[in-house]
DNA sequence: CCATCGGTTCCAATTTATTCGAACGATACG
DNA sequence: CGTATCGTTCGAATAAATTGGAACCGATGG
């Protein structure tokens, strides 16, 4: 399954919140999620994740975002056009992605 | 450590978003801190979870809401009077438990 | 057409989380 | 006191998530 293929996406009505609490309280992919914030990018572009990361492992991060509906990640050339799906969370669960990427990062402090 | 012993809770700035997200992304305890908005009560008295749950079992799933940060669980005779620690998730996350609450329950629809 | 690049899938190994019985301890109540 | 009650801890078994190498595939570019 090359980077060109369709991949499954939950629809709107199908996303459910353990799962996509689930997916975001990993640091790794919550990195990634606060870069999509900014807008789409390129798989191939992600720059909060470390290069050195064998490409399986960074493919399963996706696809735990991507399976529980907080991102989209679609054929673009040979690589994958990776989006926010910021409408749907809005609508499903209003204020809940606001409030993930308002919040403070990093390590705890005051 | 029975019931009357003093457990660790965190201090309102080191509760991690990480740890809060993963602590709400289970339906337990998701169930469990939704009871909990309605107000304290007592461990013994929560309804929401399945009585013929090990006491072993359920007595974890208050740990990983309490070391989260989620959750105050305070010796009161001889059970436990759990809290929501409301001020302290608004204070460090606003909006996020809001969002969590107020989100559809059960399994998704539209 | 051939080689390369980006990314997914399969699979096995490791790590982490969950489950639950058993033992323990403080409280409450007779 | 003795006993029942409620919840925690320990330890072991099971389940689930993560990690990473190898094989593979489609798009791109020479």
């Amino acid at each position: 399954m090359p980077p060109a293929t369709d991949l499954p996406h939950p629809e709107r009505s199908e996303i459910a919140l353990p799962d996509v609490l689930f997916a975001l309280s990993d640091p790794e992919r919550l990195a990634i999620v606060r870069q999509l914030a900014d807008g789409p990018m390129d798989a191939a572009n992600c720059s909060t994740i470390d290069p050195s990361m064998p490409k399986s492992t960074k493919s399963h991060l996706m696809k735990v975002l991507r399976e529980a509906g907080v991102m989209r990640s679609e054929p673009n050339g040979r690589n994958r056009r990776l989006s926010l799906r910021r409408d749907d969370l809005d609508a499903r669960f209003p204020g809940l992605l606001d409030a993930v990427l308002g919040a403070p990062h990093g390590a705890p402090r005051g």
